[in-house]
DNA sequence: AATTTTACTTGCAAATTGCAAGTGTAAAAT
DNA sequence: ATTTTACACTTGCAATTTGCAAGTAAAATT
């Protein structure tokens, strides 16, 4: 029997309507952003996050990013109670949302801290950073 | 007396968390399209959308995006009954953030529906594609 | 064998969203 | 000039979602 997996109803056939269907909760791109930039996998490294998310709430979000294809989920070799969490190329190609969304609030907030690091800069480069980020996210997390 | 405007807590310093606590709610970006890629620009436009947004909801996120100066209301000369909403700088500076979750989207899933248009392609110029957006925008929103 | 660690689930309270009906003011019609 | 309609909301309540605290199950450690 289903659980309380709330599956948020499609609204329309626009991308950005379906988009935010999908990953415009609270919580999923703050789970991205660790996936990300943080190098947690398991579900206790990830329920330690700043934002200090529900144990429920995180279950919840993951098995939804898990029925989308953005993240996939995998036993542990070295601890079998445990699973790592890996993003798929469809989690990685949210690499520009996120880093528009974190430059957008850094430039109109000053105590805003990026949490993304690279060789190359926002400004002179962009496509350039984001390629940057996810081909280092490919060799972490596609090649499991 | 403040009204039951529900103020989204701040979660941490992160950009992506205040981003998020700014525009992550399920309508924000909704409204935001609309005000983009449809010419809409009254409260009852806006409600005619196509993911009916509730009237109350929709009041709401027009005030928690006016507090953030994503847009900005003024009485329509024409018709004082009604105020027109249009992007600031900051709101149009989110032209990025949704091309990128359009084009995820639309990459990922053939029946999502794209709804802006340019000379420009997303493949050939990405950021020029930004760009050309965001100059009609200021064009259309900014010297009024 | 007992304890701890890890990953959840469960029950209930609080907050948010959604719906339907109502209010106030300005414009338009008569 | 008075009534009617249009527009932009507000209000009350129901439904859904989120948040908290405690509990469970299975593998690992002692």
């Amino acid at each position: 029997m289903k659980k309380n997996i709330p599956v948020l109803a499609k609204r329309s056939d626009c991308a950005i309507s379906m988009a935010l269907d999908t990953v415009g909760d609270k919580w999923s791109l703050i789970i991205l952003r660790d996936l990300m930039f943080t190098g947690k996998r398991s579900y206790g490294e990830l329920q330690s996050c700043e934002e200090k998310i529900a144990t429920n709430i995180l279950a919840s979000r993951l098995t939804h990013l898990e029925e989308n294809k953005i993240i996939r989920k995998q036993l542990d070799p070295a601890d079998s109670r445990r699973s790592l969490y890996y993003l798929t190329e469809k989690g990685i190609q949210l690499v520009p949302v996120i880093i528009e969304l974190m430059h957008w609030m850094s430039k109109h907030n000053p105590e805003a801290s990026e949490c993304a690091s690279s060789a190359k800069s926002y400004e002179q480069d962009r496509v350039g950073l984001y390629e940057e980020i996810m081909e280092r996210l490919r060799a972490e997390h596609l090649a499991i």
